[in-house]
DNA sequence: CGATTTACCGCATACGATTGCATAGATTGC
DNA sequence: GCAATCTATGCAATCGTATGCGGTAAATCG
C-alpha cells in the first residue's frame, strides 16, 4: 500500500491507434486529419471532428521517433560551440534557436570545450542520432571529417570558422585577421605603441592562428621587431590569460601594449597587470576580442574588438533552414561578418 | 559536370541489414554482435569477427531512433535551465554532462529565459520525443504540471528548487532562505547598516521570492522598518539590476546596504550607484547572490553568497542515474546544498 | 547407436507513424 | 440506367532495430 501507486502509474504513453480507437476510425485517418497538409485526400467534416476530441481528451502526443525513423524529418537541429561558458557563443545560440522556434524545431545543444575528442564524439553521436540540419563551431576538425560526416548522413551543415572550405557547407566567419592586422597598426601609429605583446592559443587551424598571423604581419610592415618572450599562449580561459600575462611581465622586455586574442584571457590579463601594481593603460595598455558583456563591467573597461555572434548566429540558421527547405541547394555559400573595434579605456 | 555529385551523393546512412548482407548472416545475428549483452545466445567466434569487419569497412553507426522506437532506452537525457547566459547555470549543466557523457549518454540543452511558454514547451516537446531521464530548473512549473508530464510518459524528472514537492521527483535546492536570513542579519548587526534595501524578481514561487520572505522576516526581527520603496523588482539581468537601483537611488529613503538577488542584478547595481559618483561599499554597501566567476573580475569585488552549481549538477545527475538504473525507486529525494557567504570588497 | 542436449543462427514480429493503393458508397455524365 | 468520377476511409507495407521462438547441425549421454 505504500508505493503501489508507483507500479500502475506507468501507463505507456497515448499512440495514434489509441486516439484511433476512440474517435472510431483507422490510425491513418488520425494521421491524415493530424498532418492537414496531405490535401490530396479529404476528411469529413465530422470525422475531423471526432478525431481532433479524441486527440483532446487523451492529451495524444505525437511520437517523433518514430516520424524520424520513417525517413520523415526529425524537426531537430544540433549546434555544438567550442565553449558553453564564454559569453561570445550564448547570443549565436539564442538567435540560431529563435530561427529554429519559429520553424517550431527543437535544437540539440553540446559543447566541445576546444577538445577535439568531443567534437569527434559530436559527430558520432549526430551520426546515429539524425537530425535535419547541424551548426557548429569546430576547432579541430578538418574539411576530411566534414566530408565523412556529409558523404555518410547527408545532413545540411553550416560552421562558423573561416578555416573550413567544404565546397558543400555554408560557412560564416569574421574578418578577423584584417582587423587584428588595423588594431595592431593603430596601436603603434596612432597610440605610439613600439613594443607590442599578443597573447594567443595553441593550434594551427584556430582563429588565434590567423590573429597571429596578422599580428606579425602588421609588425613587420610596421618596422617593428618581432620579440618572441612578448608572445605567450592560453587556452581561452581567463585563468590561462592571467598566466600568460604574468609570462610576459616576467620577460625582460616588457611590451607598453598587449594583443589578447578574447575577452576572458583578457580579463585574466587584466587582473595580472593591476596586481603587479601596474596601471591600465598607462604602463600597458589591452586590446581584446569578442565584446562580451564583462567587457563593459570591468574598470578600466576594456577596448576590444567586436564580433557578432548574434549576427553569426543568425546567419548560420538562416541559411542552414534555406538548405532544409531546399531553397538553395548550390555549393556552400561564405558570409563574412565584419569586425569592429570599441574603444573604451583599457587602450 | 559542374555539381553532379551533389546528387548521387545523398546514399542513405548504412544499415544493420548491408552489414548483415557483407558479412553472409542474418540481421539479428548483427544485433546480437553488437549488443554482446545478450549472453544467452551465444555467437560463433568465427562470425563475430565477419561482422565486426563489416561493421568496420562500412563504418556502420547504429540508428537510436530506431532502438528509442523498440522500446529501448534512448540513452539521451534532456537539461532545462533558466538562463542560458547565466554563468551560475554553467557550471551546472557541466556537471550533468559529464555524469552522463561517462555512462554514452547524450544531452539536450534547452533553455527558458524564465518564460513560462518556454518551460512548457519543453516538457511538450521532452513529451514527443521522448529521453530516459530529465533534469530541470523550473521557475513557474507546477507540481500539477509535473505530476501530468509524469502520468504521461513515466520519465525519470530531478529539478532544481525547493518550491517543487512533486512525491516522484528528486529535488536539489540551496538553503538561500536562511543565508539571506542571517545575511541580512549580518549586515544590521556586524556591518551596521539600519537602512537595508532589496532587489529582487517578481514570481510568487520563485528563489526570489522566498528571499524576500527571509529578507522581511530579517528585518523584522532585527527590529528594523520595512520601506517599499527601497525594494525593486528585476528580470536577474544586469539592465534590470541598472534600472531597479535607479528607482532606489530616486527615492525619498536612500539605504546604505543593498541585498540583490544575483550577481548580474548586482552588476547593474553597481555601475547605477559609481554613474551617480558614489562610493562602494562607503555610501551603499552591495551584496550579491550566485558568485559567479564575473564577481571577482568587478571592482570593487563583490561580496556574494556562493551557491554551488557544480555539486549541484552533480547530485542531480547522480540522483537521475540512479533511478534510470533502477538501483532507487522509493520516492522522491530532497538534497540541500548549502550556500556560503564570500566576503569581498562591495560590503 | 539412438536420443537428448548444446551451440549457433534465421524467421518473423513489434515499436509508432506515414503513405501508396484499394475500396465502399455517393454523385455525376451521357 | 450504367459507366465514370469523386469522396471519404481502411489496408498494408515500410523505416531500423531488438528479441521470442523455432530450426539445424554437432556434441554428449546412456
Amino acid at each position: 500500500m505504500m508505493d503501489e501507486h508507483k507500479s500502475d502509474r506507468r501507463q505507456q504513453p497515448v499512440t495514434m491507434r489509441d486516439v484511433a480507437r476512440l474517435a472510431n476510425v483507422s490510425q491513418s485517418t488520425v494521421s491524415r486529419v493530424l498532418n492537414g497538409a496531405d490535401s490530396r485526400i479529404p476528411i469529413g467534416d465530422e470525422t475531423r471532428q471526432r478525431v481532433m476530441e479524441a486527440v483532446e481528451t487523451l492529451g495524444y502526443q505525437p511520437n517523433l521517433h518514430a516520424g524520424s525513423l520513417r525517413g520523415q524529418k526529425t524537426r531537430m537541429i544540433a549546434i555544438m560551440i567550442a565553449d558553453l561558458s564564454n559569453p561570445f557563443y550564448h547570443p549565436l545560440v539564442r538567435a540560431a534557436q529563435d530561427v529554429a522556434a519559429g520553424r517550431r524545431y527543437d535544437v540539440m545543444i553540446a559543447n566541445s570545450d576546444h577538445i577535439l575528442e568531443r567534437e569527434q564524439h559530436f559527430m558520432e553521436s549526430v551520426m546515429r542520432r539524425p537530425v535535419d540540419g547541424v551548426i557548429m563551431v569546430p576547432i579541430h576538425l578538418s574539411d576530411d571529417d566534414l566530408e565523412t560526416f556529409i558523404g555518410r548522413t547527408g545532413t545540411a551543415l553550416a560552421v562558423l570558422g573561416q578555416h573550413v572550405r567544404h565546397p558543400e557547407v555554408d560557412v560564416v566567419f569574421g574578418n578577423d585577421d584584417l582587423i587584428t592586422y588595423d588594431v595592431i597598426t593603430w596601436l603603434h601609429a596612432v597610440k605610439g605603441h613600439e613594443q607590442i605583446g599578443f597573447i594567443g592559443v595553441t593550434g594551427s587551424i584556430s582563429a588565434a592562428a590567423r590573429r597571429f598571423q596578422a599580428y606579425t604581419s602588421a609588425l613587420e610592415d610596421a618596422g617593428l621587431q618581432f620579440r618572441p618572450d612578448v608572445v605567450q599562449l592560453g587556452d581561452w580561459s581567463p585563468e590561462s590569460g592571467y598566466r600568460a600575462m604574468q609570462r610576459i611581465l616576467e620577460s625582460t622586455a616588457t611590451p607598453t601594449a598587449v594583443f589578447v586574442c578574447n575577452d576572458l584571457m583578457a580579463v585574466g590579463a587584466i587582473d595580472a597587470i593591476t596586481q603587479r601594481g601596474l596601471r591600465i593603460p598607462e604602463d600597458i595598455a589591452i586590446v581584446g576580442f569578442d565584446d562580451i558583456p564583462a567587457a563593459s563591467w570591468i574598470r578600466p573597461r576594456l577596448t576590444t574588438i567586436a564580433q557578432f555572434p548574434k549576427q553569426m548566429g543568425h546567419a548560420l540558421a538562416t541559411m542552414l533552414f534555406e538548405r532544409l527547405d531546399g531553397l538553395i541547394s548550390g555549393p556552400g555559400r561564405r558570409v563574412e561578418v565584419s569586425c569592429r573595434l570599441i574603444e573604451r579605456e583599457s587602450a
